[in-house]
DNA sequence: GAGTGGTCTAGACCACGGT
DNA sequence: CCGTGGTCTAGACCACTCT
């Protein structure tokens, strides 16, 4: 029966869309301006409102869009590129490192983290939060845990929790020498907490970058910092200024 | 009317599923293993189908869990790690960089290349196509554009294209005396053909590691490689072999 | 062919931000 | 209050893989 099979690979629709709306994108809006409503372009595209958001979630991802619940879907601005790793090894806190410390206080960690600590299981470790601005936006929560054996001086600091103790044991860290570090960037999904700062919603995608920080042949700190990977593309290197945009599928002459 | 409201912030379902089932892998499970199709899951759980993929779908972005269509959700191993920078700089194809040149054409490139390039619009570029295997599995691929500037003596060449003519164009690249380079890390999603590479549906999440060569002065090279995210962990060191999964929720004492 | 995950629909209600 | 995006449902069909 006339089985009429010109396209022997259909197209998922939202796949379609995406295109559809990345070509709008550059050619039609400008960065803040408010698209309509989900369920008015559904409707003007002729698909359910799945299908579009599918489409939409994927343009966020890509950081093309931003969202928020009771306001609408507006153009987002180009990725802001932020510095991660210069060239030369220095302890989290020294310099103007462009992170502010937030609380610190004293707990347990995450099993893995006491892992890579070498710490005993149960062990308390400081923890620091800090978080980092950037263009005037929340883009990146820290924590920084810090071995008791890492900062032995601390006794004398009244402050129990807070900034102050927070830069205190920052400060004690940078007594040693730093030996060496490394890092790992993968992509995760913000915890709760995380996600609250960072102004998105739980499971939002998040970039993780954890840092090592080798002192006194012990890791002596290790920073686990979580970037919005909507608007942030991490740079490594010395200029931070570099813009390539990922655009899609054209290699064309 | 009785609006016995304890739960003043209900958790969205596919969030607290996605808790449980965490623990479920963490306790329950073992890397490899099967878990219940999608239909059973739901309907064990009480919940839609498309609710139970929303907390799917999370924990293979977080890569806990990997999913084949027409065979099922298996768990996942936990991410390798994949060197991505050590602290030299050096030309893409010397040494033994874990990268097989695939292929290579030349035709103009992407206009945010081209900007890169400082080439003119419309220009071609030579275009290398490598790809990264670890641990038995395809990983990355990558897009490398060299302007013709950057391999005068390129002529003497007889492949037009193929494998032969990208090791000829890496070879005339390392002439240069490797001035600096910087990188950049960013979300994206995978266009159909590295999507088609990497095993992996259009659209899924990749990490994309955008790389410039400096040499002469000028940007002789430009390389965007696509890693996939579900299964990479992009190391920054020397140390590859870290291993600090970011499991959520735990800081108690 | 049987069973899997992937796509899509047409609705409903909820949480949030502004007015 | 209204309008927005976020969550959820109960179905349907499709594309794929394996046997």
């Amino acid at each position: 029966m006339g089985t009429t099979q010109l396209e022997s690979v259909p197209e998922p629709k939202y796949w379609h869309l995406k295109t559809v709306l990345t070509e709008a994108l550059d050619s039609e809006f400008s960065v803040g301006e408010i698209l309509p409503n989900e369920r008015d372009l559904a409707a003007r595209f002729g698909v359910a409102r799945a299908t579009l958001r599918q489409a939409l979630e994927q343009l966020e991802l890509e950081g093309r869009l931003q969202r928020r619940r009771g306001v609408g879907t507006t153009v987002a601005p180009p990725r802001v590129g932020v510095a991660v790793g210069s060239e030369q090894h220095i302890w989290p806190g020294a310099g103007d490192d462009a992170w502010q410390p937030v609380d610190c206080d004293q707990s347990a960690p995450p099993a893995a983290v006491a892992a890579a600590l070498e710490t005993a299981s149960g062990e308390t470790v400081h923890i620091v939060r800090r978080s980092r601005m950037s263009h005037g936006q929340l883009v990146a929560t820290e924590l920084l845990y810090v071995p008791a054996a890492s900062v032995p001086d601390l006794t004398g600091i009244d402050a129990p929790s807070g900034p102050a103790r927070a830069r205190a044991v920052l400060r004690e860290l940078q007594r040693h020498e730093l030996e060496g570090q490394d890092r790992a960037v993968e992509l995760g999904s913000a915890r709760a907490d995380d996600a609250k700062d960072l102004d998105r919603l739980p499971g939002a995608p998040v970039l993780v970058v954890t840092t090592r920080f080798f002192a006194g042949g012990r890791t002596a700190a290790l920073s686990v910092a979580t970037y919005r990977a909507d608007t942030c593309r991490l740079t490594f290197g010395d200029s931070p200024d570099v813009e390539i945009h990922h655009d899609p599928e054209q290699r064309a002459s």
